[in-house]
DNA sequence: CGGTCCATGTAAGATGTTACATGATTGG
DNA sequence: CCAATCATGTAACATCTTACATGGACCG
């Protein structure tokens, strides 16, 4: 029920509490750097959020015409951010994606590790299409120069080089959590460990 | 006064005519690696577009209840696409640099030269942004592990070397365009200059 | 005879952006 | 004194997604 938007504001309020105006800011820098939104959607979001009992506020004193209210993550708050980490995720998409990675330090090491698993095969997935894609796009001589067929298959490669990017991305973010010891070594994830 | 998705169409009836059906399916694979739009948005921008005079029909024989409509693109309206390229650009999105990139054959390689180079200083801008920010998010000794500071530097990371990445790619493509002599050098484009 | 492809449209809803509206405190 | 920062809200608009509505041709 809850729209990513809220999900976003649960993941700030994760971190600390804060005012509307405050979240607004954090949600530029650095969560602004793959996302953000302004003052106007998260107001009525942040009351949508409440009234659902996932977030609470109180009253502080601050300089305005209408009360300074600091929000607060309520425990049911924190286990429906939890849960939509944990969810599968049939569409995914790079804001969605980066969001959860933002929030993931709410879950165990072992369900960080399997959500960063789940993303990684959904790269995975993406990239292998794209090469199939560019088989059917493959450059023929008479647009060599910088005709259509060229400029679309460079939007193709900024695609695969991105997809190859978030790969290695996962990889790293995945060793990070399971190197020192053998943490996931049984969570079934060994086998696909290395892409090119 | 044209919107983006206007200007996507253009793009794509630069290359070919064809029914809003055809613009529809196009835009996925392709175009759609970066993005897309349902019929539901197509059919009345095209109807804006050809009330602009940017686009023109008529009427094909194909089944169905309603007439079927093969859209083509006016004089007027390869002009609004090249003018929208070489636009100055103080916001751009990624979507949209893909876009432009994906319509950029319409123009003189010269043109396209200058637009991919004020795409590249945008992406070394952001990463510029990216990397100053990166000092005040320094990893501290205490969330080392995988804690609230770990995962926001994890966003941050995915953000440079996507922009890294994006800079190379411009690199090539400019690369390829100014390659065999030194064609950019002097503003003409003696060698490269026929595409089919 | 049922499903998919072709083909065009409208309507309702969610989401995101820009503008309007208000007002105290602090610093140059 | 003027501007910025803190602080909250509403309204209008643009954009995007999902659902409703229609119907012929062709294939199995």
């Amino acid at each position: 029920m809850t729209s990513t938007l809220g999900h976003a504001l649960l993941g700030l309020l994760a971190r600390a509490p804060g005012t509307g105006y405050d979240l607004a800011s954090r949600l530029s820098r650095p969560v602004g750097y793959f996302w953000s939104a302004g003052h106007s959607q998260i107001y009525p979001e942040l009351a949508r959020l409440e009234e659902a009992g996932l977030v609470r506020h109180t009253v502080i004193d601050g300089s305005g015409p209408r009360a300074t209210k600091r929000y607060r993550l309520t425990a049911a708050g924190r286990r429906s951010l939890r849960t939509w980490l944990l969810a599968t995720t049939p569409d995914v998409d790079d804001k969605e994606i980066l969001l959860r990675v933002y929030s993931l330090f709410v879950l165990s090491p072992a369900q960080a590790g399997a959500v960063m698993t789940s993303i990684r095969e959904h790269h995975l997935r993406t990239l292998e299409h794209y090469r199939s894609a560019e088989a059917g796009v493959r450059p023929s001589e008479g647009d060599a120069a910088f005709g259509p067929g060229y400029t679309a298959r460079a939007t193709l490669e900024w695609g695969m080089t991105f997809e190859e990017e978030r790969v290695r991305w996962c990889d790293r973010l995945l060793a990070q959590l399971g190197s020192p010891a053998d943490a996931l070594t049984r969570g079934a994830h060994s086998t696909l460990s290395r892409a090119t």
